[in-house]
DNA sequence: TAAATAGTGTCTATAAGACATTATCTC
DNA sequence: GAGATAATGTCTTATAGACACTATTTA
C-alpha cells in the first residue's frame, strides 16, 4: 500500500489537529461508580453500605464507590470504566475481582442528584458469595461499612438516589435469575437444591413450588451445569445432596 | 419536629461545607450521549450515520451524538441524561421525542476510546417507525446523515467503537422481542402480520414460522393489545389485515 | 384460472404450575 | 418411632417448533 500525496497531507493534517487540541472549555460533569454489592446470608438479601463521613448527606449510609481515574492529559487516560468498578470493590470490600460477579447496571445521570456538583454516576452491581462475605473487610478505606438487609432499608433514608439504583439492581437481578447462571453467584461454591432455591425466592420475593424447582435443577445436571459434590450440611433432619458449579467461578 | 441545638449546629455546618465546596480539582471526562437510531425500510434494517467533520476520525460515519449539557455551576446542574438524549435525537434527526422509542443501552468506558481525551459515552437507542423516516431531516445539524443497511457496515469503519454499540444495541433489541412490544415500534402506525413477522426476522436474523408467529399475535389480539384498523395494503396477491396497536405510543 | 400470499389446523416436544406421595435422615 | 425435610411423581396447562393444508385476492 503506498501513500498518496493527499494521505499524506491528511496525516499531516490530523496531526497538527490532535497536537493542536485542547479538551473543549465548557463544563464536564463528574463520573462516579457504585456499586451495590449484594450477599445473601441467613436466607436475607443483604447490601454493603458505607457512612458518608462529609457532606452531603453526612452520616448517611451510601453505596460504596468514588470518583473515575481519568489521568491528566492525552498521554494518560486513566482506567476503563469496568476497572475502575473492579478496583473500587476491592478498595471497598478487599474483595479481589475474580472473587465477585460484577457487571454494569445502568447510569443515572439526572442533574442535582448530587448538590454540590454535576456527577454522573455509572452503577455496578456485584454479587458476593455467603462464603466469602468474611473475607469482606468492613470499613476497608478507612469508611465505616457494614451489611444491610434489603428490606429493612425502607426505614432508613439512603443518601443521593441509592436507594433507587439498589432497587433497579435487584430488579435486573430478578429478570435474570431463569435465563443465566446468576443465582450461583449467591450461594456458597458447594450448595443444595433447597438453598439454590431460597436464593430465588429472596430475590424475586415470592414462593416457588420445591418440585418444580427440582425439575429444572436436574436439567442442569443432565447438562452438566452442575454436578454432586461431596459434603454434607448439618442439619436436624434430612440432609440434602450437596452440588458444585461445573464451570470455572 | 422541634430542631435540637444539635440539629441546627449540623445544618449550619453543612450550609458552610456546601458553601465552601469546590469542585474536585482532579481531571473529569467529557462525557457523551450517542444514539443508536434504526428503522426499518424496505425489509431492511438502517442505521443513521453522521459524517464527521473534525478529527479524530474526520470524513468517517458515526453515530449522532454530543456533548452532555452541565451548566456552569451549584445553580445550574444543566439537563438530565435521558433529556439530553432527547435533544440530540431532535437535533439529529428532527424527531420530537414522544415520536421516537428512546432507551438507554450501556455506557461505554474504555480509557482512549477518544484521542483526544477521555470521554465517556452513555449510549441510547432509538427506533424510528418506517412511516416517520420521512420526517427526518438527513443533515439537520448541518452535518452529513444518513442512513445505512446495518449489514453493509461490514464493509465499513466507523469513528471509535461505534460499530460495538450498534452491535450490542442490535443485541439489546433481538432479546427483548419476545417479552416486550418494542417490535411494535418498527413498524408503521397500522401494519400487517406479515410486516410484523418481517420485523422479527431482520432483528434475529433467523426465519419465522408463519404460522407460530400468527399465533402469538393472535394472543395479542384476544389480549387487546393490538386491534384490526382499516386500510389496505396495494399487493400483487391477497392483502393481508391490517392491525394498530392499541395503548398509546 | 394461475400465481402468490394470507390464514388455519395439527401433531409433537418442552417446560411450568399445582399438588400429592414417598424416601431418608436426625433425634 | 416421630418429626422434619429431601426427593419423586403425576396431572394439567401454556407455548413453541415443524409442517401440511385451505382461503382469498390480484392480474
Amino acid at each position: 500500500m503506498t501513500l498518496t500525496k493527499a494521505d499524506k497531507r491528511q496525516a499531516a493534517e490530523k496531526r497538527e489537529f490532535l497536537a493542536r487540541y485542547r479538551p473543549a472549555n465548557f463544563p464536564r460533569p463528574s463520573v462516579t461508580v457504585d456499586i451495590v454489592v449484594l450477599t445473601i446470608v441467613d436466607a436475607e438479601l443483604r447490601v454493603l453500605l458505607v457512612k458518608r463521613k462529609e457532606h452531603p448527606f453526612k452520616g448517611q449510609w451510601a453505596l460504596p464507590g468514588g470518583f473515575l481515574r481519568v489521568g491528566d492529559g492525552k498521554k494518560n487516560q486513566g482506567e476503563d470504566l469496568d476497572v475502575a468498578a473492579a478496583r473500587e470493590l476491592e478498595e471497598e470490600t478487599g474483595l479481589k475481582p475474580n472473587l465477585a460477579y460484577l457487571e454494569q447496571l445502568y447510569t443515572f445521570g439526572k442533574a442535582d442528584r448530587d448538590p454540590r456538583m454535576r456527577v454522573v454516576t455509572v452503577a455496578y452491581y456485584a454479587l458476593v458469595r455467603p462464603d466469602l462475605v468474611p473475607l469482606v473487610r468492613s470499613g476497608g478505606d478507612a469508611a465505616e461499612a457494614s451489611w444491610f438487609a434489603v428490606p429493612s432499608l425502607r426505614k432508613t433514608t439512603l443518601a443521593f438516589d441509592h436507594a433507587a439504583i439498589i432497587a433497579k439492581a435487584i430488579e435486573r437481578i430478578a429478570s435474570k435469575l431463569d435465563y443465566s447462571n446468576i443465582m450461583f453467584k449467591l450461594v456458597p461454591q458447594t450448595f443444595t437444591i433447597p438453598e439454590l432455591r431460597s436464593v430465588r425466592e429472596i430475590i424475586t420475593g415470592a414462593p416457588q413450588d420445591r418440585g418444580n424447582f427440582r425439575r429444572r435443577v436436574a436439567r442442569m445436571i443432565e447438562d452438566k451445569i452442575i454436578e454432586q459434590a461431596p459434603g454434607k450440611r448439618i442439619t436436624t433432619s434430612k440432609p440434602a445432596t450437596v452440588f458444585r458449579f461445573c464451570q470455572k467461578r
